[in-house]
DNA sequence: ATTATATGACACCATTTGGTGTCGTGTCAA
DNA sequence: TTGACACGACACCAAATGGTGTCATATAAT
């Protein structure tokens, strides 16, 4: 079913925060070219290129060439991994959770 | 309120996935010593004590001397960040959302 | 008192990371 | 057809990362 044809770590793609921005921005348009991610940011064209060169290699994003330039394009559904992950470990930071434990401490 | 002493990104400090078990084995127990955090792993006690220093300076963790062991605690409270960043893109992967990509991939 | 255990603090090392600059090529515009 | 633009593919570099081993010290056990 789901492919699984990552090379790269989810959790370490997103442990960038360029990477992080990069996901973001492309969250907000359909599709975007090299050139103008990188005017987004300070570093040059081979940096964020590389950015995002990690990215594809982690499944968040596709990209296709139009004319003389390089469209990026997020695709989000890997980062569902990061949230499963997550949903284990939100018991311990529930609002009941923090009560049990004031609970316990109230007895020693 | 809530302090924001993170001296690391706790994205950085997930990135690693012996930190994510360590993560897992401290979620298991409540407080680890750190010799028997060690026979988990193939690698030496220095490795793991670098990677709990990560998780610390990241404020996932707490330790606590006695004797002469270290013991450590998990403090999963700082993953909610994550899991903050994840809701705003999960809307993405949701199933009404791949139900609208299917629409629109039809309509051309 | 002696020995074994648990740890911190180092020094050290290979590899990865995150940036730079340059060169060559395909594409668009004048 | 001549530039200007967008990009990939390099080579290169400093710093961070993820390991190792060793030494000194505090504590526990015999």
């Amino acid at each position: 079913m789901s492919e699984n044809n990552q090379l790269r770590d989810v959790y370490d793609a997103i442990a960038d925060p360029t990477r992080r921005q990069l996901i973001h921005l492309l969250s907000e348009s359909e599709e975007i070219p090299l050139h103008e991610l990188t005017a987004q940011f300070q570093m040059g064209r081979t940096a964020v290129s590389k950015h995002l060169t990690i990215l594809k290699e982690a499944g968040l994003i596709l990209d296709r060439k139009v004319g003389r330039e390089t469209r990026f394009k997020l695709n989000a559904a890997p980062l569902r991994e990061i949230q499963d992950w997550l949903s284990f470990y939100s018991k311990f930071w529930s609002t009941n959770m923090l009560r049990l434990n004031q609970l316990f401490e109230e007895e020693e």
